[in-house]
DNA sequence: AGTCGTTTGAAACGGACGTTTGATTCAGAG
DNA sequence: CTCTGAATCAAACGTCCGTTTCAAACGACT
């Protein structure tokens, strides 16, 4: 009781952000209001204005709150591989996917919503926020990308590169789309279980980047 | 001269989705606003209430247009696959990707707009969009699944929608990341050649979708 | 107790939004 | 010619938006 009880000062910022993440992700960027963000944190309208300066500063820092942290751990994880055993390639991307899929299951709201927010991020059309994604992202990209050089030689760099997008794309799809995915399969998948999810996720992601490189392009392929 | 030169009229509803279709590709569904639309279009701002009844129309009416054409080549290529022959899950993987980044490269507006509009699609928060998506995508997805099961018969029904769930993430984030893409990768890959970006996506969706079922998941996996 | 900087409150601002209205134009049928 | 119905237009409607304002409340410190 002693900090949430005798002020409520710090709590604002923070019911905002909630509030934010889980409108933002309900309606989207555009269409959450600051209005209803306000209502549902139970904070006045010009709260807004003071702890972010603007509804773009809002959306800066609900962006911020999470993928800092996320980033922060897979960077951890990242360091904890070790590159030389058998299954290195599996660590490593166990080292990108787990933190941002284990978000998914913690975030408050539930999957369907914060999933779909943080799915989105990287083909947003606010130039803010892909600013942020990017500043974010980059020194994580860039140390992956590293590790995968490593592990996966026989791969150009620009196919390497582009193998890590489809990485990317797989987890934030599945991360974003789970909804939809449940509607179209019928009900036979289901992203309750985010761990089964997550070995379906690497089974098919680590031999698709063990393929071998693509026809066509003459690069040093092992077999072809 | 007979229907598109003696009067202007049937030119005022494909304007309106064109422009419509652009702005909402670059802005965002919300954020596009009808004032701005109907200007891009050179058409007098009552015409979307007159031809589509309310903005909810008109982005039911951009994105119907498109996805189904897109899904019916879809559907063709299908067909005309061979799935006994060597190569038959690669001719059934390019009758998926091949007429979606087709269609990026042949869009009006160049590659960044339209493949955004195009890869948010599935995570759209608009529910009016989704269920258009849904009408549009699931003949094609259960074609295509039935397809899959008899190329992939190791994998059980759950892991195989997965799977096809996960090519349909690499897809969409291809098509609609590109630009995240160029500036994370400082410039290594660039999507102005489609050609190239088919060829990886194939080689890694395809050795992903060969892979051994998943560990932990007691079917009949093969080698494991 | 009194002052100062920080934080919250209610209310209003100007503007942009989606939608509606009613007049106007125009090709074709009688 | 008149009549008709579809299509377009300028203008306005009411609503909701993000932002601003200014007074009040609060804790910290002297």
């Amino acid at each position: 009781m002693s900090e949430t009880e005798t002020k409520e000062h710090v709590d604002t910022r923070e019911s905002l952000l909630d509030a934010a993440e889980s409108l933002f992700s309900e309606h989207g960027l555009a269409a959450a209001s600051l209005r209803a963000i306000t209502q549902q944190a139970g904070v006045n309208l010009a709260a807004v204005s003071y702890h972010f300066g603007s509804k773009e500063g809002l959306v800066r820092a609900v962006f911020s709150r999470r993928l800092k942290p996320l980033n922060d751990e897979r960077k951890e994880m990242l360091e904890a591989c070790d590159l030389t055993a058998a299954d290195g390639l599996e660590q490593v991307l166990r080292a990108f996917l787990v933190p941002a899929v284990r978000m998914i299951r913690d975030a408050p709201e539930g999957v369907h919503g914060f999933g779909r927010l943080m799915g989105r991020v990287f083909s947003e059309p606010n130039e803010e926020v892909r600013k942020v994604v990017f500043a974010e992202f980059k020194e994580t990209v860039d140390r992956f990308m590293a590790a995968f050089r490593v592990l996966l030689p026989h791969l150009s760099p620009e196919e390497l590169t582009w193998r890590f997008h489809f990485v990317a794309g797989s987890m934030a799809h599945t991360i974003g789309c789970g909804q939809m995915l449940e509607e179209l399969s019928g009900g036979v998948c289901r992203f309750a279980n985010v761990d089964d999810a997550l070995a379906y996720l690497e089974s098919f992601l680590s031999a698709g980047l063990r393929a071998p490189a693509a026809a066509g392009c003459p690069q040093h392929s092992q077999g072809d």
